[in-house]
DNA sequence: AATGTCCAGTCATACGCATAACCCGACGAG
DNA sequence: CTCGTCGGGTTATGCGTATGACTGGACATT
């Protein structure tokens, strides 16, 4: 076991030691292109660097081969969030099993400290960079990362420079309103996350996704059955009891833009009197997971696919398929509860 | 700006273009100890960095200087739990501030994983280890880490050979319960997170809080007021039903060993037609945030201090001081919501 | 026997930087 | 005028590793 007294062991000690030259250790340790070296020698070296515990300096490896092993992953205090560390997670997978190592840093949207941060990647001679949004938007690239390969993920970057990688709201959005359609509703409410007027992607894709549904089940779209609120619980309460309690012919199921949303309409409807799913189905957004398994009865949503965003980030980053940027929409997946049911028979 | 064809610019680059030696770049960037550099020189080098976009590859000074800027950060599934990032959060911020670099890996539980992850920080010759749990334990560091400087953070290092920074659970058991017999409580029950045989630091010291606040207050224990859940929102509904239906005087108080019982316990409440906090006052823990803010009314609730935990590890570990390995309570903060009333003057 | 081939290693070098050691010219003191 | 001093640099070196160039013997071929 390692002597750790003083400093670490070089490969000149464990070639010492092993009685040959440093550069045999070398080939040793690195196998590869023709495999030159004898077996008895070769168990020799491995026998002293495991009496050593001998470990390659990964910065005098860095230095000579000029490759460094790191990729680094910015992010906007998305190390905090609660979707958080999921692309993390996707990343440093990947990551580990490319042999690659990750150094992530968070920038608590401050620019000057994102600069700061950058000009750290750059010392340390990353490979490439993730950069990560907290949430889905459009957004455009700190100077700093011109010149570095870079790929934006769970956001669009706007100029089309470089790879996009972030969850197809519309398809998402269908998939929802098809899980209620195919349940049998034909009378599906929506209630978004973000005013109606706002650009963001998340409350713009569903909100598509959710019309082609309608469209290709040949139902006619009723703008009074969308609601736009922000996303938060109250939001949701609000609005479900008014879908529920002003509408000449109320919905049967309603598409919440997210999970705190269905929250609150679950509150809406437990305060009328009405039952979910019975009374009205709920398909939320998020599958937040604080929060959906433990609403009662527990809610259908939508997954964002965080880690498989982060893989086809990695992929690309350190990938040299020559194609040109472009963007990814990644989908996303239905996790099934208990908060949907078939539609009453009539009505 | 940076002409980045092909490699990266060098001190020489710099020094041929400031018409100087590549050691008086050198001086000039790293300014320190007798700044022997003439101004117009140095106006010159510096312009000749900012012309080439030049930055100082990492691993050439690190070899050459001997001394890694890089803290190895260890955990267990925590970049991915709800709590998350808070711990990665507080170190990245410490480690910036002293120039640190983290570097930043998740074993995901699985022991190989680890030991390999474990061979590679050595690889990088970090500093030091944070080894960070998911949940507040008392745990065994792996036979890898032995010889490198290590701190434990949100859990208790068996040996007592490391430092452990965690929170102090007794001490917050206490302020909750506090707070609940400083507004004129007097029957004040708790349900507490884990079996009552489970040897959990949280549970276990939470309940002591709960006691040692009592004794102060010179109210008796009664162990009827005491329940024993899982922390699970089920249990949270059941065990507060039971307390306020079975009782021969039910509580006015309860204070939860989390949100998510706390969330239980409002269902309960809500269920049998009761008030919060009117007819029963609720204390949580965790202040989770996709919870406690969004529960009615807010949940008054302790909140873990992750992000002081890891500065205060970062800090050990970084720092000289040499004193001997210890155990490092840190104090939860309480939270004040909405869901605490002072007690009714009669009952 | 002379030549060629191949195996199993060794030598030497450069990666980019920090720093100890040295060097040169100017200026002030004696 | 000479010497000491000091500011403002330069030269040389080594950190630990990977790798191209080389070597010295064993064996096979002609």
């Amino acid at each position: 076991m390692a002597a750790t007294n003083g400093k670490q062991p070089t490969m000149w000690d464990v070639a010492t030691r092993a009685g040959v030259s440093q550069a045999t250790v070398s080939l040793v340790l690195n196998d590869a292109a023709g495999r030159r070296v004898g077996k008895t020698t070769r168990a020799r070296v491995l026998e002293a660097v495991q009496d050593l515990g001998y470990r390659t300096n990964a910065y005098a490896r860095t230095l000579r081969s000029g490759e460094s092993g790191m990729v680094g992953f910015i992010s906007d205090e998305i190390a905090t969030s609660p979707f958080a560390g999921k692309l993390l997670k996707g990343a440093q997978l990947h990551a580990w099993e490319t042999g690659q190592v990750i150094l992530s840093i968070d920038t608590f949207n401050d620019t000057e400290l994102e600069a700061a941060a950058i000009d750290m990647l750059m010392s340390y001679r990353v490979r490439g960079v993730v950069y990560a949004a907290m949430y889905h938007r459009v957004l455009d690239l700190p100077e700093a990362l011109a010149g570095i390969p870079t790929v934006v993920v769970n956001a669009r970057e706007r100029s089309g420079l470089v790879h996009s990688v972030f969850p197809d709201e519309e398809r998402a959005g269908y998939a929802a309103t098809r899980h209620l359609l195919d349940s049998g509703h034909r009378h599906v409410a929506m209630i978004n996350i973000q005013p109606e007027d706002s650009t963001l992607p998340a409350g713009i894709g569903r909100l598509a996704g959710y019309r082609r549904a309608l469209a290709e089940a040949g139902i006619a779209y009723d703008p009074s059955l969308v609601r736009y609120g922000s996303g938060v619980v109250e939001d949701g309460l609000e609005l479900t009891r008014d879908l529920m309690t002003t509408s000449s012919e109320p919905p049967t199921a309603i598409f919440c833009g997210n999970d705190r949303t269905a929250w609150g309409a679950y509150r809406a409807l437990e305060g009328l009197g009405l039952q979910v799913p019975d009374d009205c189905s709920i398909v939320g957004f998020d599958n937040q997971d604080t929060l959906a398994p433990f609403l009662d009865p527990g809610l259908t949503t939508l997954e964002l696919p965080y880690e498989q965003m982060a893989r086809t980030a990695l992929q690309l980053l350190l990938d040299p398929t020559g194609e040109p940027p472009a963007d990814h929409p990644i989908d996303c997946s239905l996790v099934v509860r208990r908060s949907v049911t078939s539609a009453k028979v009539h009505r």
